[in-house]
DNA sequence: CTATCATATGAATAGTTGTTCATATGTACA
DNA sequence: TGTACATATGAACAACTATTCATATGATAG
């Protein structure tokens, strides 16, 4: 690491004990896609009709969130490309449910974080 | 609520049961905003480098990321508007530091999440 | 007061993203 | 086989975002 911005003795030590606190730097940007996913309202609605094991089909959200099929079936495949979402193809439908807890338990802090803030 | 993609019974009705799980609309953008701010490498990687209550300068930062001091600034910003980190002025320094438990859980929820994917 | 260091901010720009429209694919049923 | 329904996808466009550059603000030491 250089130093540009900075140095003195104590600045370098701070800095040199940060930086162990970084992961190797591959690591965020799919971690920021990750996050990404629930940084849009529509998608967070989508999240929010699957809470509680809930599996419902394309036309079905749209007609919830009252949408277009096609911007909710965009928005499906961002949450299946990042396995947020399955779906399982019964007939002519396809039906979404949320693929596990870690998705429901950062929505519902996410929820929190807003509500403690005045 | 419209029908306006599928009309028939049995679709109505799980429709009905399910738009029980959203939230009322308002607050969506703000989760969404929220959770924006973690889509991002930049931020995420300052949020890492604050983890463990450590307090760091804006040189600091910029110097552990090997980034532009401006960039930093403006990154932080949005994570002060966000309640996602706290200053304290010192002198000519601002030290950062992250301003709740949340924000650490969440991101290691998500570290978790990628992580758990083949 | 002045020079310097630390931080913040505004404007500009390149890159990204969400929605719409049009259309393709795929399934079921007559 | 043909028609209607359900979903997926590509192109286009407007809106947003992260960084850079230039500069302003603010604090401290001389």
């Amino acid at each position: 690491m250089e130093h540009k911005n900075c140095t003195n003795a104590e600045h370098i030590e701070k800095a040199e004990k940060a930086i162990k606190n970084l992961a190797s730097p591959e690591v965020y940007p799919p971690l920021a896609e990750f996050f990404k996913v629930f940084g849009d309202s529509t998608r967070l609605k989508i999240i929010s009709l699957l809470q509680h094991h809930t599996s419902l089909s394309v036309c079905c959200i749209a007609d919830c969130l009252e949408m277009e099929q096609s911007a909710i079936s965009h928005q499906l495949k961002v949450l299946r490309n990042n396995h947020i979402v399955n779906v399982e193809k019964r007939g002519k439908q396809s039906f979404y449910s949320l693929s596990d807890l870690h998705v429901e338990l950062i929505y519902q802090m996410g929820f929190e974080h807003i509500s403690e803030e005045e």
